[in-house]
DNA sequence: TATTAGCACTCACACATATCGAGTGCTAAT
DNA sequence: ATTAGCACTCGATATGTGTGAGTGCTAATA
């Protein structure tokens, strides 16, 4: 069957109703509220179509209907297409301006929490395609070495190492160099071990030691930091009846508490390159099964230096998406004149 | 009035059958649960009169009665008294040691979650009371440097501090020695004005950038570092319906996300020097409000070398205290075993 | 004097029943 | 092609009725 123009019009309007009642939306509805002067019983013909063809369905015999997964999907489709144009310039309450990354983050989080009134998360950057900027090592306390690693976009990560034996300070001088002098702008994927059995060699292998520390470094390096992830506004799960019962907010919490789920998500986002920077997952197209009764937008922010982290906000599938996708256009555009300074 | 040993014991078996069932207790079950042999009607006046001394309280007129809050304290303090001598064994699934602090406290809030099905909190140790052991200022980048500083049990900061002039190597390989002799030994308290500015005369007050960056350092070593605090089990509050409706559901678990607010429990625990090392908090007596429906049970841990924290777990009023006790203890039992070695 | 049997009473809860109304699909008229 | 009209469906809401676990009180009992 064809979706005809009316057929379309329809779909809209119904899909947003629903979005501001959450109620099943009835032919007599529609019938005033467009602009297309038709009776209910003309609409009742369209929309039995329209279940038809899998936009919308009934959840019970006498009630009004509801947008399916692919519904939703046609009508934020075409938000979308409208928004590429627009330049809208939103008002959103500024983020502050944080000497710490982790703060400017958390913060991004709550504001669009309160800002859309659905859960949120924000990841951190990770420094695994960054380049090494710095490393320095030092003696704390008698057996332990601390280890200083930087990399690019000025991404910190710290280290205690156990060793054996007592290092003297010159030989630890001769480490750092050694180990600036070769490490110093890859990035983290390209140290791989070739690179550490070279620079043992020119250590020469004189003390054991040495080679141990190196491999201790190089470790620590490549440790897996895991992903911190932000996230607020959960209770608002509390506000949408389709989410809260027990059962299903359990799930949620959990899942939110849990970040490392949530890790999918980031990854899922962070993979696909080609996009414009935003993304929509409507019930099962989310990566995350717990999220199958919600939606979830998704932004990549970059703040330059490798700096890519992820933005989300979860809500009920009838979400205000229009509301959504503005509110995260509006802070990634403040992000970036943040960073710019 | 007296509080009888037959009242109590009447009183216990009306708190252990509703700790058990979570229902409010008649006089007939109480009649057959005890070993006391009388009649349903002699345990209802019994219960007039724990009800009008307090212990007790009916939800409703024909319904059975309830522990209140002043019940349960009675009850509580006396199974305390019990646990002190008792050297109990618990079999609790063993803590892994973790190379990092970090991963070893988020184990243990989720083995008592799991363990308990309450939800669980532990933060993480601040470094204020802890000695300075190393700081050290590196160049990374032009006009930035990075202060690492480290305390007693290797609690690390890292802060960047802008600069506005350059500075030469020499110069910061001064300012290391200088602030590693002056401070290294010193707790974060003991740090104050006359220290900075003792300092910045010993480096001679030649150049107004080496003042600045003793100022930031000073700075950055007194910045409040938000106290982390792991969560774990929040979702468990679902498990018992009278934290789980929409209303208090939601504050729970907003309190659990915005963790600032545990922040007062943590300090209030911590605080209490006095104590044998776990407190039982019920209902009013929280130091958090949005907890008034709960009982909170805290335990400090104490690892040494000045790492105190604390670990909390949260449930309802009915909560097995006997059991969350022992698994507090058994936990603490095991942290102090891991640091030993 | 302390305990208990007995009885009238209360009240939440479960269940059945009736009513209402928003919504539908279908048919016949326009 | 559109629409008025009508019978029908079904969730939601209100209403009535029993049931049972529980109570307090009184009078009998040990």
């Amino acid at each position: 069957m064809e979706l005809s123009e009316r057929k379309r019009k329809i779909l809209q309007a119904i899909i947003r109703n629903y979005l501001e009642t959450g109620e099943p939306v009835g032919s007599r509805t529609i019938s005033k509220y467009t602009d297309l002067n038709l009776s209910s019983a003309t609409i009742r013909n369209e929309m039995a179509d329209l279940e038809e063809m899998g936009y919308i369905l009934q959840p019970h015999t006498s009630a009004g209907r509801i947008p399916s997964d692919a519904g939703y999907r046609l009508y934020v489709d075409a938000m979308m297409l409208e928004k590429q144009k627009e330049v809208d310039d939103l008002k959103v309450e500024l983020l502050d301006k944080e000497e710490k990354l982790d703060s400017l983050l958390k913060q991004t989080a709550k504001l669009l929490a309160t800002n859309t009134n659905y859960a949120t998360l924000v990841s951190s950057p990770t420094l695994h395609r960054n380049k090494l900027k710095f490393i320095q090592l030092s003696k704390v306390g008698g057996n332990q070495l601390l280890a200083v690693i930087v990399a690019e976009g000025n991404l910190i990560k710290n280290s205690i190492l156990p060793i054996d034996e007592e290092i003297d300070d010159e030989n630890i001088l001769k480490l750092n160099i050694l180990l600036n002098t070769h490490l110093n702008g890859l990035s983290i994927e390209e140290i791989n071990l070739g690179m550490i059995t070279m620079m043992k060699q020119q250590a020469g292998i004189h003390s054991d030691i040495i080679g141990d520390v190196i491999d201790a470094v190089a470790a620590a390096i490549h440790e897996e930091d895991d992903l911190e992830i932000y996230t607020s506004g959960t209770n608002n799960i509390f506000k949408y009846p389709e989410l809260s019962d027990n059962q299903r907010a359990s799930e949620l919490i959990t899942t939110f508490e849990e970040k490392q789920l949530l890790g999918k998500l980031v990854q899922d986002t962070l993979a696909d390159e080609n996009n414009t920077g935003i993304q929509v997952y409507i019930g099962n197209e989310s990566p995350i099964s717990e999220m199958n009764d919600c939606s979830i937008v998704t932004a990549t922010y970059d703040l330059g230096d490798g700096m890519k982290g992820t933005i989300g906000i979860v809500g009920p599938k009838r979400m205000d998406y229009d509301k959504v996708v503005d509110n995260l256009k509006t802070v990634m555009k403040q992000l970036d004149s943040i960073y710019k300074q």
